[in-house]
Parts: structure tokens; sequence; C-alpha cells
RNA sequence: GCCCGGGUGGCGAAAUCGGUAGACGCAAGGGACUUAAAAUCCCUUGGGAGGCGACUCCCAUGCAGGUUCGAAUCCUGCCCCGGGCACCA
């Protein structure tokens, strides 16, 4: 079977590659027993969206830095368990069926089977066993059952709402897909506007607080967890309460009560409840033109800052709780329904927005907070600076002024406390009258989760006259998606499911009473919010996930992905993870262990896109060059976490390493070396740390740099760089990087393991371990500094003391030279490395 | 505007508990081999100055300061690039 060396002696991608792909699928190496594992680990990787422009170079960026690391892993004695499916329901899917007027029932599967291909044709240690498509009913039923179960659990609930519609998707969005302040994530051109419809959500604001304190626990890239803890947006406030000429109050949420004593006004945000009942008789007209106004336009023109403000008085005055003054009220689109109690207190000295406010309609401007004793903080000017000791007079800083770092005037009792102090001390008075209570805010809302379009699950619910919402019975999950070919969107705000009565007429499950089926779908975020759950049970159709394969390999060792997913899949799968854990059915609540985001790849400076058409396409080059010099190439690029710059010219090198790999193996083959010298040794092993530690971090740029420099070194002590004829290689001095290079270059090395004789696949070898003292090299170059600056270096042996290196380079001429004759004040001595001579 | 990254040779990048800046690779130039080319191998390659030469010195990590025996690395201010958020009170 092994190809004979002398046959073959140039080194052949194309035939070492195919030849492996076929033995790894004869062999199931790429299988685990997930029964009878004993270490488990299961390293998942972002499944993709298979597009029919097929992979991306980006893809297989993302995949081949994760299979590095599940090899890896394996190397060490790992059981690894690494599956891969595809995304396939979705607008983006759906988007495309349309654009080339094909039923995405159809075109979609010969995408996955495409994308399949040419993702074999990179070398994942995929176990294809387990594959999931989203798509198929056998995995979408236990879709539909996860929401039946949140239903179940009071966690699922239909309302009327004012969602984010895009014209061009003919469906609504869900807030994390409006983006640039209110465009279409897949319409960068297209205005999101506002409709008031029948949704359904998921209450995942009832876990917002779990959602951001686990983030902490979590061993993950810290720009993920930061964005996840930007977007919960925590703030921390207090509820001030106004009382108004009808019975009910209005309650305002700030962060800074203590400017309470500046709050001149009062703005409700136009859709706010008690606008109607608070409005004067004479204002009514003006009231309700602004407020239909606000109601026609757009998200965009009410989200976009740095707009002129406007609004209008309501005629009506509510009381301040901290000075009894009545204080007008107005209604204005800067201030959100969604947010807070949809009421703010205009504090126009201390609030950018509400001093424009002020400005622009002519309201009272008070100050009640000035600057420190010591005169700092933004906005008193250079002079204040300038002069150390302002005196008691403190200079009037320029408005507003919003600092926290400052004290408070104009605040009755309270003048002269800080900022700080001031909003506790106040927010406690408050509340003795009932007046405020300390509260906490957060960013984040209830996810939307239905979408007015064909391609995804069906929202497994039927609506009875009698019964309300029910849940369809498990008994009768899933339910199919109907092949209708009309799944063309339209104006109506409903989906094309809703056209077809023969589907969605249905008796009620509870009552037999005729009812109609939730015509909605459901989002593609809910497709992946559970599917690394599913992975490890593909074999079972009575279960979503099987308890005991699940007790055993999940949560997820590793996950690798792009942070573009940071708020969106991530939080959502640790969502519903946290769910299905409260319902007893998942024995943990976070379901990744170990996040890493990867970088981008980037061409020519500029992200990859079809419009610059720089896309690199990955089959022309994987065809010329092979999948192992492609991966490696795409890992050598720049640090994995970062990403990197793609040009033609570099993956010649490679290339030219792995030549030299190649014939390192030949010469072990040829004969016997003899002992390895220890200086090459020593170089291995140094090789061996650096690699394993690099790795281990996904730093696999600088680790290739090392088997790099080995080889080199390698091929200098043999006299294998200069083809000197019969020159040989201790198979000692070789095999390590053969397994180190196993995770990398995976074909390549299964052949170099076995021209080298040994047996069966190189990933059941394991990983090579250093010895810290042949690492160690005895004779190290000690570099001598005089007054900082590098005037020698000596070869010395390790470990020497301070007085020694001190007298050794006194006695260098250099060195000499730039003490002249002066007296040392001082020595600094580092162990091994320097000796700085201070004059 | 706010929050994260990041700015180092011709290019991709190394080196960050402060300790030889530019590992590794690409590209370029010169040479060897060859009838020739490709491939391969050897040498040179941050800038400047001096020396026939082994070499020697100065400058240099976005800009300006600071701390330190010593700064790409720490601190302050600023400029630029990428990403996220954005009237969130």
């Amino acid at each position: 079977m092994a190809t004979d060396p002398r046959q073959n002696p140039a080194y052949d991608p194309a035939a070492v590659e195919v030849k492996w792909q076929r033995l790894w699928e004869e062999r199931r190496t790429n299988a685990v027993d997930l029964r009878a594992a004993a270490k488990p680990y299961f390293n998942l990787m972002m499944f993709p969206y298979p597009s029919a422009e097929g992979l991306h170079v980006g893809n297989v960026f993302a995949f081949v830095g994760s299979d590095i690391h599940g090899r890896f892993r394996r190397l060490q004695g790992w059981d690894v368990f690494e599956p891969l499916g595809f995304d396939a329901f979705g607008i983006h899917s759906e988007n495309y069926a349309l654009k080339v007027n094909q039923h995405p029932g159809r075109l979609i599967p010969q995408n996955i089977v495409n994308f399949r291909r040419q993702l074999k044709r990179v070398g994942l240690m995929i176990d294809w066993d387990h594959e999931v498509q989203t798509i198929d009913p056998q995995y979408y039923q236990w879709t539909q059952w996860i929401f039946v179960k949140l239903f179940e659990a009071g966690l699922a609930e239909r309302r009327q709402a004012p969602v984010n519609w895009c014209p061009e998707c003919k469906t609504v969005l869900a807030n994390e897909q409006v983006v640039n302040g209110g465009y279409c994530e897949r319409h960068p051109d297209t205005r999101v506007v506002q409709r008031f419809l029948a949704q359904w959500f998921f209450k995942i604001t009832r876990y917002t607080e779990r959602l951001l304190e686990n983030l902490k626990t979590l061993d993950w890239s810290d720009s993920t967890r930061t964005m996840q803890a930007n977007w919960i947006g925590r703030s921390e406030g207090a509820e001030l309460v106004f009382e108004t000429p009808v019975s009910e109050p209005i309650r305002v949420y700030t962060t800074r009560p203590d400017t309470i004593f500046g709050a001149t006004y009062v703005v409700l945000a136009p859709e706010h409840p008690l606008v109607e009942r608070l409005t004067a008789t004479d204002r009514q007209t003006q009231v309700k033109a602004y407020r239909e106004r606000v109601a026609n336009m757009d998200l965009v023109a009410r989200r976009v800052g740095s707009k002129d403000k406007t609004g209008v008085f309501t005629g009506a005055y509510a009381r301040n709780p901290a000075t009894g003054e009545a204080v007008p009220i107005w209604i204005a689109d800067y201030v959100l329904m969604e947010y807070g109690s949809g009421a703010i207190m205009g504090v126009p000295a201390h609030d950018e927005r509400d001093f424009e406010f002020a400005r622009q309609f002519g309201l009272e401007i008070r100050q009640v907070v000035g600057p420190g004793a010591g005169g700092r903080g933004p906005g008193t000017g250079e002079a204040a600076a300038a002069t150390p000791d302002p005196g008691p007079r403190t200079p009037d800083p320029v408005l507003p002024f919003t600092t926290w770092d400052g004290v408070l005037t104009n605040s009755a009792q309270f003048d002269g406390m800080p900022c700080r102090d001031a909003v506790r001390a106040i927010t406690e008075w408050l509340s003795q009258r009932q007046l405020a209570k300390s509260q906490v805010q957060y960013r984040l809302h209830d996810w939307c989760i239905s979408r007015q379009r064909y391609w995804g699950p069906p929202i497994p619910v039927i609506h009875c006259a009698a019964c309300g919402p029910v849940p369809v019975p498990e008994k009768d999950l899933p339910v199919l998606l109907p092949p209708i070919e009309d799944f063309r969107p339209d104006e109506s705000g409903v989906s094309p499911l809703a056209r077809h009565e023969e589907w969605y007429r249905v008796p009620c499950p509870r009552c037999g009473k005729l009812g109609r089926r939730e015509t909605d779908v459901s989002d593609t975020f809910l497709d992946s919010a559970w599917y690394f759950l599913r992975y490890p049970s593909t074999e079972f159709v009575d279960r979503a996930f099987d308890a005991e394969l699940t007790r055993k390999w999940l949560p997820v060792s590793t996950y690798i992905g792009g942070n573009e997913h940071a708020v969106l899949h991530l939080m959502y799968s640790r969502f519903i993870t946290m769910v299905l854990h409260d319902l007893k059915l998942l024995p943990f609540e976070e379901p990744y262990v170990r996040f890493r985001a990867h970088g981008t790849i980037v061409k020519d400076g500029a992200k990859m896109s079809k419009s610059r058409g720089n896309v690199v396409v990955p089959d022309d080059h994987i065809a010329r060059w092979g999948a192992d010099t492609f991966r490696m190439y795409l890992m050598f690029l720049g640090p994995y976490q970062e990403g990197g710059d793609f040009r033609d010219e570099g993956i010649a090198g490679i290339r030219r390493f792995l030549d030299k790999v190649w014939g390192a193996v030949r010469a072990a083959q040829a004969g016997d070396g003899g002992k390895p010298d220890r200086a090459t040794l020593t170089k291995l092993h140094q090789a061996i740390r650096k690699v394993t530690e690099d790795i281990e971090e996904l730093r696999y740029n600088t680790a290739i740099a090392a088997m790099m420099e080995y080889i080199n070194a390698l091929r200098d002590a043999t006299g294998l760089a200069t083809s000197e004829p019969g020159a040989r290689v201790t198979p000692e001095l070789i095999e390590p990087i053969i397994i180190m290079l196993a995770p990398l270059a995976p074909h390549f090395a299964e052949e170099c393991w076995e021209r080298l004789g040994r047996r069966g696949t190189v990933f059941d070898g394991s990983w090579p371990r250093w010895d810290a003292g042949l690492a160690q090299e005895s004779q190290i170059e000690l570099v001598v500094q005089v007054n900082g600056r590098v005037r020698g270096r000596l070869q010395v042996t390790r470990g020497m003391t301070q007085a020694q290196a001190v007298e050794r380079a006194l006695a260098d001429d250099a060195v000499r030279k730039f003490v002249g004759g002066k007296k040392v004040r001082k020595a600094v001595y580092v162990e091994d490395r320097l000796v700085n001579l201070v004059v």
C-alpha cells in the first residue's frame, strides 16, 4: 500500500492527500466511540451557513484553526469529538433562493453537498457520522420541542409590539439585527421601519443578571465577554417619582439622582401611556400631531443622534420631588419608550441631551453641580488647572457639566456633598417619602423569534378561539414545513404559510374545535442556539439529546468562532442552555467552557467582499498547493486570534519548508545518522517547548516559525542543506517534528510517519515532551551594557554571580573603552541575560 | 461621542512579569550549479556615517513628553487604522 519512496522521491501533495483521505475514511480514523471514550474532549467550531458561493477562505481559516486545536488535543491523549453541520435555514438562504428563483428546499441541499465536498478536501478531523442539518425535520422537530418547553415554562409569549420591519426582507428583525442605528443587517442601504405586530418573544430578560454574572466565570476571549457585557448594558441609578395632576405619577429612571435639584422639566416618550391623560385641552392638537409624526417615522430618524431636538409641551406640570416646584411636562422623541420607564427628568445643566433640548425650547438651566475643591474636572478651563489653589471661589464650569467628580450646589442641605455620595444620600432622603427607589436597568430586550417568512421551522402553536395559543403536543412534532411553491414573502406582514388554508386549518389539540396554526416561522438563531447539544445524540430519533451522552460530552470543551456572533448566537445559546438547565434537562448552565474568537482574513488590508472583487477562493489554492500547505499558510499569516493579510506570494515559503522536512525524512530513511549531537538536540527540545506552548495558546504562526527554525538548524548540522551526498538524519531528530506538524499538515505528517516506518496513524502517537535540561544551553551570551547601551557580548556559562559577571565585563576591551576608567557606580545584573554598568 | 483592539524594515510579522528590536517567512539584489531556464544552494538586505578590512559609531518600534541603570513594552497628552455600541437618561 505504501508508496516506495524511491519511486516517488518528491513530495506530491495531491497524491499524499488523496491517499490519506481515503485511508482515514476506510479506517474511520476521525470517528470516536462516544460511549467508550475515556477522556472526552468536545472540540466545537461554529457551523457554517452553506452559501451558494461555497466555502470562503474565511471559513477555512476558522475551521483549520479549530481543527488544529482538536488534533493537538488528540495527540495529547484526549478522545476528541469534532463534529460539523450546516446552519441552513434562514433569510440568508431564502433570499438567495428567491434571487435565483429556485425553491430553497431543492437549492439548499445542493449547496450542502458542495460545501461538504469542499470541507472534506481541507482535511479536517470531522466525524461526519454526527453531521447536523438544521433543515432536517429530525433536527427541527427538536427546535420546535425547545419552543414548546419554553412556552410551557412561561418563557415564550405572544404580544403586540413595535418591531423592526425590513421592507426589503419583508420580515421583522431582532434588535440585534438592526445595525448602524436603523439599517438592516442584510441590506445596509435599507432603512428599518417600525411596525406594530403580534410577535412571539422569548423572555431572555428574566435571565439578564445571570447572563451577566456568569460572564465573569467563563474562560472566554476578553473581547467577546466585553461585547456581551456592553450589550446587556447594566446601569445603576434610581427611579424618581414626579407627582402629576392626574392620579398616576410620572416615574423616571436616572443614573444621576444627585442632580435632582436641577431637574427643571420632565419628558415623556411620545408613546407614553400617560400622555393622553396629561395633555391640556389647548395643547391637544399639537401633541396629537407630534405623536402621529413620530409614529410614522422610521426608526432611523429617531435613532440617529446629533439631529435637532424636537418635542412639544403638554401643558401639564409635574412636581419635582426634591424642590417641590412645578416643572413642565414635555414629550419628545429623544426619549425612548423601550428603555427605563419611557420618561426622564430634564437636567439641562448636567446632561448634554437635556442641555440641547432646553436651549432649543428656552427651558430653565439650573446648575446644581460645581467643580470640587481642587478645581478638578473638565470644563473648569485651563486657567483653573494652572492655578494650584483656586481658593474659595470656584470658577464657573462650562455647561453642560457632566462630570462625576463634582460637588453639589443649589441643592439645599446637600450643598458641598460630592456627587457620588449624593446619589445615595438623595435617593435615601426621597425614598423616606416614597418618592424614590434604587434601581438597576438593562439595555437587553426580550428576544423576538417570529419571522414572517417561509424558510424556517414553523412555530409549533395552534391558535384556538376558545383555548388561545396551544402548543403542538410533542407526539405531533415536527410540524413539517410544507413544500409550497409560492414561498415569496409580501408586504402584508404575514408569512407565506398564511396563504395556505389547507395547511393552517387544523383542530385545536386541546378542545378539538377548528383552530389555526401559527404561520410564522422561528428565527435562525433558535436553530443554532442548541445545535451543539445535538451532535453527540444524532442517532436518537426519540429525544433531542441523550442524558448519558450529554453528561459525558458536554459542556463543550473548546469553542472557536468569529466575534461577529459575540452578542447574537453566543448570548442566545447561553440563554437556551440556562433554561434547559432550570427545566432539569441539562446538568450545566453554561454551554461553552472555553471560547476563543478568531481574527479575520483580509486581502490587501481590506475586508474581502464581492463588490471589492478581492475574494480569495480556497479551491484554486488547494488544487495548486495542496490542503496542507494552504492550511499552514493561513495559520502563518498572523496570530490566529487577530487574523492576517492574505497575499498569494508567501505561500511558496510554506511549501519550501515542507519540502525540507520531506528531505529530512528521506535522509532518516536512508540509514542510520548515528548519535545526535548535543547542540541539535538542544535546539530540538527548545523547539518542542516553544511549539507546545504556542499551539496550546493558539499561536500557530510562531509555532510554525519555531519548527522552521529548527529544520534550518538541523539541515545545517547534518549537511542536508548543501545536499552533501550521504547526509543522514537520526530519526530521533525528525520524528517529534512530524508529530508536531500533524495538527497543521495532517496528510503530510501521516505520509512522513509511514515513511519513517511507523504503523497506523500519526494521531495515535503521542505529543513529544521536552527535557528541560536538554533544552538549556550551557554556554550563553551575556550582554554587557554601559549606561544602558549595549557595548559588548560575552560567552559565559550559565548561572554566574553578579560579581563574576562584572569582573568578566570589565575585562573586555570594548567595555573598558566605554567605562573609560570611571568608577562603576552601580551594576544591574539579570542572570544569564545581561549586566549593566552605570558609571 | 463612548467601549475594545491595533500602529514595529520594501511586505506579512516576531520580541510585551521593562533587559541584545526586527525571530520566521515573502520580496529584492549578488553569486554557485545549468547549454539555458526553472528548481535548489550560498551571501547581502531598517536608515545614516566612518574604515582596505575584521569592524566601529550614531539614529530608529505613529507623534510629543515623562518614569527608569535600561522603554516597542509602564505613565500622561495627541494623531491615525480596524471592530463594537450609539439620544439607553
